[in-house]
RNA sequence: GGCGCAUUCGUCUAGCGGCCUAGGACACCGCCCUCUCAAGGCGGAGAUCAGGGGUUCGAAUCCCCUAUGCGCUACCA
């Protein structure tokens, strides 16, 4: 009886995702063309596209996710980035309603467009107190930071110019003396904010620095541009990641100062590399665009990150992506990091090829990888493309045995190619069977070959266990040889079905083959 | 160093005061199925819930301290 009457209410309890009385959520993942879609900011988005179209929506609400590319910082700016960062989210399927190709309301959605603003919201926090200029040198910051560290205080700049006075600062603007804007941050009391995930999160203001907000370049520093664009934009929830934090009361008081209401935080939490730290190119992929090479599915990749740092019931594993949008709740999302486990994903990629998607559609999504092995001629890497039938035929058998997409080539290459690769021929060799006797069995299978229809699987089973028993082995000894002079290797699909597959011309070959490399083999 | 966040099997997680002698999944091991390899089925091992103090009749669940990990500490985001 006590427990529910007398317990105080927790002050981690998670506040409110979306309030009753907001009827729009306005969320928006803004990456910096700096490379390629890394796995973490595809997590990002897909935060963004489960609580906007998912969460959102099923709570009547309109949910819009917006695209919008932050490249104020000129100097790390890639070629090409922008497309690249699009493309891998449209092979992930995660799809924005506003953003730069599609345009919205409120472009638009680069920041290197949208200079004026940020100056302008910078010229009204200078005028009215919350900012002021600061001349100092990057050389004087630099010294400044060193005497800090040689006598053992915290790095942070020394608010130098805060007190120029209205004389001093003109004098050096007419002198022409170049200069970026600092936020003046108040130097006590406490600033607070509600994350999503963790409940209130308070600093001390004394421990927080004047941060730069517009550069000397004229450009502005992130937290100026993501607090305008984020208001513009009419931004509801601010969903980002967790190194944010630190920072979140520079943009609080940015909000207060400019007389914005803030929109609601959720530092979604970091993917971990195994090793600890980062996840980089070093364990083994880290961009989309890696895991798309590795041969892993849209489907699958999406899956994993959904299950990492959050779980319907702790019991389902397989999502497609429209049962996230069914279930996904932001409320039940973890605060705490997790690390990169390839080998789940591996299982996961298995499960969908295995049981999530159709023979055609495997068929389809394994040509590109054939046609780029040279396994196949190219061509479309569709069901229009000549080879196709082989394929789906070879996709049906194998279906079962794929991992990665980039396998294919291996496995497949019995099927789709009439030259095997070289074995060895001891491989033709039962195990307590002598060479001389494997080539005994061998010959035998050669002789009833022709007269077996392939297609029909029981008859020829029958006939090669019958043929077995007159040879006096054990069927799995007379298959194994035949396996490996119709693949070249020791697995494969079932035995018969894979020399349906094969074709009987091709077969009756291959065992020929086999038996001139067992001549040779033992006559050694 | 300062500030902040996090802390349940090796990993991802369930758990919101009694149902927990802590459940599921990956990986690992064994068995079954079987022409090989997978897939599939069954079972096993694996977490004194980071440690220590409280609160409570009762704590993985609430509070405090410590430890550890991670993040931030740029005119990068």
């Amino acid at each position: 009886m006590s427990d529910t009457s007398t317990t105080t209410a927790r002050a981690t309890d998670h506040p409110v995702a979306i309030p009753a009385d907001m009827d729009e959520v306005r969320v928006r993942f803004a990456p910096s063309p700096t490379g390629s879609l890394h796995i973490g900011g595809a997590k990002q988005m897909m935060y963004d596209v489960l609580f906007a179209h998912g969460e959102a929506r099923r709570a009547g609400k309109q949910g819009t996710v917006i695209l919008r590319i932050e490249d104020t910082d000129r100097k790390r700016l890639v070629e090409g980035a922008v497309e690249n960062l699009m493309e891998g989210l449209r092979w992930l399927g995660l799809a924005w309603d506003e953003g730069p190709d599609v345009g919205g309301p409120y472009g638009p959605y680069v920041q290197s467009e949208r200079q004026h603003h940020y100056r302008e919201a910078a010229e009204r926090l200078v005028v009215s107190g919350h900012a002021y200029r600061c001349f100092c040198t990057p050389e004087r910051l630099q010294q400044v930071r060193e005497n800090q560290q040689k006598r053992g205080l915290p790095p942070g700049y020394d608010r130098h110019c805060r007190n120029l006075s209205a004389d001093e600062v003109q004098a050096k603007l007419d002198a022409g003396e170049p200069f970026v804007v600092r936020f003046k941050m108040p130097l006590d009391g406490e600033t607070r904010f509600t994350d999503l995930l963790r409940g209130e999160i308070v600093y001390q203001n004394d421990k927080l620095e004047d941060l730069v907000i517009l550069k000397s370049d004229g450009f502005p520093t992130y937290h100026l541009a993501v607090v305008v664009d984020d208001h513009e934009m009419k931004i509801t929830h601010v969903m980002r990641g967790p190194e944010w934090i630190p920072t979140a009361p520079l943009h609080v008081q940015l909000y207060a100062a400019l007389g914005w209401e803030m929109p609601i935080f959720a530092h979604m939490p970091l993917i971990l590399a195994p090793t600890g730290g980062k996840l980089s190119k070093r364990h083994g992929a880290a961009s989309i665009q890696d895991f798309r090479d590795a041969g892993y599915l849209p489907e699958a990749l999406l899956n994993y990150l959904a299950l990492l740092g959050w779980s319907l019931d702790g019991k389902t594993e397989i999502y497609t992506f429209a049962d996230l949008l069914e279930h996904f709740t932001i409320e039940r999302a973890s605060a705490s990091p997790s690390t990169f486990d390839r080998d789940k994903l591996d299982w996961l990629n298995q499960q969908w090829i295995n049981h999530h998607i159709t023979v055609d559609d495997l068929a389809a999504r394994v040509l590109p990888f054939l046609i780029k092995a040279g396994t196949i001629e190219p061509g479309p890497a569709d069901a229009s493309h000549p080879r196709f039938a082989d394929v789906r035929e070879a996709a049906a058998l194998l279906k079962d045995r794929i991992k990665l997409l980039t396998e294919a080539p291996d496995l497949m290459s019995y099927f789709l190619r009439d030259e095997l690769e070289d074995y060895d021929a001891a491989l033709l060799v039962p195990k307590k069977v002598e060479p001389a006797a494997a080539l005994t069995l061998l010959e035998a299978v050669a002789k009833v070959l022709p007269e077996l229809d392939l297609n029909d699987l029981e008859a020829t089973e029958a006939r090669l266990r019958a043929l077995a028993d007159e040879l006096g082995v054990k069927a799995g000894q007379l298959f194994m040889p035949i396996r490996v002079a119709a693949t070249g290797r020791t697995q494969s699909p079932g035995l018969f079905e894979t020399l349906r597959a094969i074709g009987k011309e091709r077969v009756i070959a291959r065992v020929d083959d086999a038996i001139a490399k067992l001549r040779e083999h033992s006559a050694r």
